[in-house]
DNA sequence: TATTGTTATACTCTATAACTATA
DNA sequence: TATAGTTATAGAGTATAACAATA
């Protein structure tokens, strides 16, 4: 368990680290906007693949999912093939073209963050990548065992 | 400097703690959304300031920290005095509401991670924190001299 | 003329709910 | 009846550009 002070602190950090993303973001090319970059990229990592499965790596809405990879795929970067197992699914692969924009995608992060921490070793971004996942992964974990707030107690302050 | 690959999952890491975001901003109260959150933050930390430094702690445009405040200034947590030393700028002061909201909002950032990060120590907190504020802090300082990018070769691989 | 701040507009990401097609 | 996926709608964050008031 950590200090309180600690908690809060890091409350301000994630907060804060929006501007990185943004400058990340700022790096990619026109018409593949962060969204589709990250469904090619899980695409790739992990292979084909169902729309809720898809969802399920990115943690957001199927929905969601549903409106990024309609939006690579109508330009050309994902194949969507019906799942002959269940005709409700569809199999999610790259095109040729989807991993050419893939690589494009991973140079320009490359460049941006071999700029921008050109005083970082190795190691030190190693560790900065193992905490994060960490993060994620407690938050997979626990996350969804939280009860919602009802703003009973916001009122009292006011 | 690092190695590539660590640079892209630096990035993979960067596009999923989105999901880690998203979880924070469930515990917010009603009609105080994060970007109002972070104002009143950033205000308290730093005391009374002007739209232009707040924009520059949130590291957005002014019109976006502009729209933050307002709604922030309509639910009474913020005040905005003229500044009499010149008459285009107002000065930006929490009110007692304000604090109190601030105190609601500590508590539910401590509360949720006190709970997804039960498993981690203080210490491992404290070097994700030094580790994030660094990572900020390279972006600042080396962000803005990156060329924009003019999607040239976006063609090509096509 | 330049700067501070606001507003109008547009784009991206997200969730909820309604809908279809299939299981 | 339940599940996979799509679409419509709405809310939040952001940037650019046009604008008003002041320096």
């Amino acid at each position: 368990m950590a200090a309180q002070s600690q908690y809060e602190e890091l409350a301000r950090q994630l907060s804060a680290i929006g501007a990185v993303k943004r400058g990340l973001a700022r790096a990619l090319p026109a018409h593949c906007p962060s969204g589709s970059a990250a469904a090619l990229t899980l695409i790739d990592q992990h292979g084909e693949m169902r729309m809720s499965r898809l969802a399920e790596l990115l943690a957001v809405d199927m929905s969601v999912t549903s409106r990024h990879v309609a939006h690579a795929a109508e330009r050309g970067w994902i194949e969507r093939s019906p799942d002959p197992a269940d005709k409700r699914s569809r199999i999610l692969r790259l095109t040729a073209a989807g991993q050419d924009m893939l690589g494009v995608l991973s140079q320009r992060s490359i460049d941006t963050l071999a700029h921008t921490l050109d005083d970082w070793s190795d190691d030190e971004v190693g560790e900065l990548n193992v905490m994060l996942a960490r993060l994620r992964h407690s938050f997979d974990c626990k996350a969804r065992a939280l009860p919602p707030h009802h703003d009973l107690d916001t009122r009292t302050p006011v």
